[in-house]
RNA sequence: GGAGGGGUACCCAAGCGGUCAAAGGGACCAGACUGUAAAUCUGGCGGCUCAGCCUUCGAAGGUUCGAAUCCUUCCCCCUCCA
């Protein structure tokens, strides 16, 4: 029924993940003909991508499903220079050692959704600083630099929002995008890749590179973008209470990974069952048919695949043990997250307010008092509206811990050491 | 270089001597309704053991009993002219 031949292709726009390709008649047929490699950018400036991320991500691990190769390349040496997409300002600088630092945490997110090794269509992880740290200068400049026209680089968005702003937009900047297509034509002659996946943000870098690689390397390259997901209500994906939604679990829980999907709008179930898991797509067909209350079950489903596809099947069962303890048993659960506090102080007694804000239900002790004063605080399961209300030793549970919430869906124990 | 306009809380944006911790909207939090959904309605939305106090309206000074509001200097943005 497609009139795509290779499967690749034929996943890419089945589930969703195509924005735009630079020729995907071309593309496909390369495909169709024998594996292809294909490479994902990723930026070094934090020690974890985000839910942002994730479709590039998926998309790596359907190119290895239908028989290709993924690159991670990660930009050590990129992120030295800084992307001005986007940015109005120039981004602070980060020292070699935090950029290895931020690569060596962000590679094991990748352990879940790629396979690496030495096969055909292993994948591997490679860092730009391998090649741009040894750059020479001239040779650089005309070699590769002779291909680029300021007329056309001062017609980039990035680059003509800052100059229209009259925002300083310093050479080191100004280079990023002649690196990045430059990373293009290096993975192609060191690793035969062929393609660049992305962001829609980074349509204009893909076709630079595609645009070097012709002239300097007489290859001919691909690009593909993802669109940019949102939700059905039209707000931009992953901001939560606190911020990103995080892909490292020391700085997002998997229990809190879990109950973002397990929190998704009825209009995005099917969509981001194909985009986010790997569940066959009649199954999915299925559960975006379910209606009312029922498409519950799909959005547990939704959270099940999606958190062990990053964080791995025990994390996942547990989370979901967890959610299902306290939301439908309404019995304490011990996967929730626990401060613990000392023994004595508790004996001591401790207001509610300062109780919710150290157990990190609110971000402040007033906005505890609000969160109290509002009728959202319970202590056990029991509503309290006290703001002072006294918590102490006897406040312990059958568990031998504290259950505090906040609202109907977050929820804190605090043990006593 | 000349002439105007402007910088207000997470974002947009009113206020232009006291009644301003600062209108309104968005985002966010809680309550109601539900299905741990959306939409809707209600309340909240600087900090502090909080009927009170403390710190905020680009920065620093000043006038005044009293300043986001007036004056001075400085920094930054926008528009038009050259």
């Amino acid at each position: 029924m497609s009139e795509y031949r290779s499967e690749f292709v034929q996943t890419l726009m089945a589930r969703g993940y195509l924005h735009q390709c630079t020729d995907i008649k071309g593309l496909d047929a390369r495909a169709a003909a024998g594996p292809i490699t294909a490479y994902v950018g990723f930026d070094a400036t934090a020690d974890s991508l985000h839910i942002g991320n994730l479709v590039s991500i998926m998309m790596l691990h359907w190119l290895q499903k239908t028989g290709h190769r993924p690159i991670v390349l990660m930009g050590g040496g990129t992120t030295k220079v800084g992307d001005p997409s986007g940015k109005d300002e120039t981004r602070q600088m980060l020292t070699d050692e935090k950029i290895a630092a931020n690569i060596a945490s962000i590679r094991t997110t990748f352990n879940n959704f790629v396979r690496f090794g030495d096969g055909a269509t292993d994948a591997i992880l490679v860092n730009n600083a391998d090649w741009l740290d040894a750059l020479a200068y001239i040779p650089m400049l005309r070699d590769i630099g002779r291909h680029f026209t300021i007329n056309r680089m001062l017609t980039f968005d990035s680059v003509k929002l800052r100059l229209e702003r009259e925002q300083p937009l310093t050479f080191l900047e100004f280079n990023y995008m002649i690196l990045q297509a430059y990373d293009f034509v290096e993975l192609a002659r060191r690793h035969d890749c062929a393609l660049q996946m992305g962001g829609s943000d980074q349509w204009g870098n893909i076709v630079n590179g595609i645009d070097l690689g012709r002239r300097v390397a007489e290859k001919e390259l691909f690009g593909l973008t993802t669109p940019l997901i949102t939700t059905a209500s039209g707000a931009k994906m992953g901001k939560t209470a606190d911020g990103a939604v995080w892909l490292k679990a020391d700085r997002f829980a998997p229990y809190d990974y879990w109950q973002f999907w397990r929190n998704t709008e009825d209009a995005d179930v099917g969509r981001f069952l194909r985009l986010f898991t790997d569940l066959p797509l009649d199954q999915i067909a299925r559960l975006e048919a379910l209606e009312g209350s029922e498409i519950n079950d799909a959005k547990k489903i939704l959270a099940n695949a999606a958190t062990r596809m990053l964080h791995g099947a025990d994390a996942a069962e547990q989370a979901a043990e967890t959610a299902a303890q306290t939301f439908e048993a309404g019995v304490t659960a011990e996967g929730l997250p626990t401060t613990e506090m000392p023994r004595d102080e508790l004996d001591a007694g401790i207001a509610l307010f300062a109780l919710m804000a150290r157990a990190g239900l609110a971000t402040s002790n007033s906005e505890a008092r609000r969160l109290i004063k509002s009728g959202g605080a319970r202590v056990n399961d029991e509503p309290v509206r006290e703001e002072t209300h006294e918590v102490g030793a006897d406040a312990i549970n059958a568990d031998g811990v504290i259950k505090l919430s906040a609202g109907k869906k977050r929820h804190a124990l605090i043990k006593p050491v």
